[in-house]
DNA sequence: ACGCGTGCCTGTTGGC
DNA sequence: TGCCAACAGGCACGCG
């Protein structure tokens, strides 16, 4: 299931494949899966230009310019840095090519449109096609390029969305409104302080308010390696151990991005390739198996909702 | 107002 | 072997 790295990894594959090309159609092959308040017909009929992509949360980022002259697109992806904790919008192009930076979000006018926005849920995947593939069984969304190639927004359960972002839409869109902070993005201290209600220590990892780009994967992942249990009242935590947390947190969600994320079932990049930090994991999925680090049963039961295992030795109150 | 439970949706899995 | 219920998951929504 995406979350951050993996939507960042999508990011950063597909960028290579669209960067600098139009996009001429948007075909919603499910009704459901375009939201927002701009219609798809609106954004196929402006011929936009595609800047680069970009990730905000689990929300991928297709970054649109109207005009502009855009550098050589790469035809490889290329070699690029795994950042510290900042500068996670690394695909985005310029006439001078590459380069780091946040892009605008917001245009000119209320209704220009400058990005579009997926968000891919449990089964949502994007691929890019050569011209004329017909659309499969899942497919929910085509945008059609200049050059005739075509890209596919799969997605079997139909939880996924797409929308395009304009200055109204960001004013309007409460999920967009109350998304909290990039985890890799923030210090230890700002995570510490926003880790400070009295609910379980999990549900506020995985809420993207408090938040953004955290899931089921990272929530187990991160407790286990801060050592924390997932059913604890966040506040009853010293900040010390909160810190810590946020640290465990970062450190794995770089080493999944280095790894190209985790494939559990669907996820794939951008490139159709599957990720390689499931056979990292030291908790997710492992219900009732031995604990790496001690050996001892892996423990398991719903917290805020979600299954979640943890190790009752290593992980403490 | 806040936090929890439920529904959405469908492919896969496990039990009988 | 075949069938079907349970399950997975993020988020919107309704309720207390």
């Amino acid at each position: 299931m995406p979350e951050l790295p993996e939507v960042e990894t999508v990011a950063r594959t597909l960028a290579p494949q669209i960067g600098g090309r139009r996009i001429v159609a948007v075909e919603v092959l499910n009704a459901g899966t375009w939201q927002g308040l701009v219609p798809a017909a609106e954004v196929a009929g402006q011929r936009l230009l595609v800047a680069g992509t970009g990730r905000r949360g689990k929300l991928l980022l297709v970054h649109l310019v109207r005009e502009g002259e855009v550098g050589p697109v790469p035809q490889e992806e290329r070699e690029l840095p795994v950042p510290g904790n900042a500068g996670l919008w690394p695909l985005h192009y310029t006439a001078q090519g590459i380069r780091s930076g946040r892009p605008a979000l917001c245009g000119q006018t209320p209704r220009e449109v400058t990005a579009l926005a997926f968000h891919l849920r449990m089964t949502g995947r994007l691929f890019v096609y050569p011209e004329g593939t017909a659309p499969e069984k899942h497919t929910r969304l085509i945008l059609t390029l200049d050059d005739g190639r075509r890209v596919f927004f799969d997605d079997a359960r139909k939880f996924g969305q797409a929308r395009a972002l304009c200055a109204e839409e960001l004013n309007v869109w409460e999920f967009w409104r109350k998304l909290g902070p990039e985890p890799l993005e923030m210090t230890d201290e700002e995570f510490a302080g926003r880790l400070s209600s009295r609910r379980a220590v999990k549900a506020l990892l995985l809420d993207q308010s408090v938040v953004a780009g955290v899931g089921n994967i990272y929530a187990d992942e991160s407790l286990f390696r801060a050592g924390v249990r997932p059913d604890v009242p966040a506040a009853s935590l010293s900040e010390e151990r909160r810190m810590r947390l946020h640290r465990a947190l970062v450190d794995i969600l770089l080493t999944s991005i280095r790894e190209c994320g985790s494939s559990i079932r669907d996820y794939r990049t951008a490139k159709g390739d599957v990720g390689a930090f499931q056979n990292r994991f030291f908790v997710y999925g492992r219900s009732g198996e031995r604990c790496h680090v001690c050996g001892r049963k892996l423990a398991s039961a719903p917290v805020a909702g979600r299954s979640t295992v943890w190790c009752p030795h290593c992980q403490k109150a």
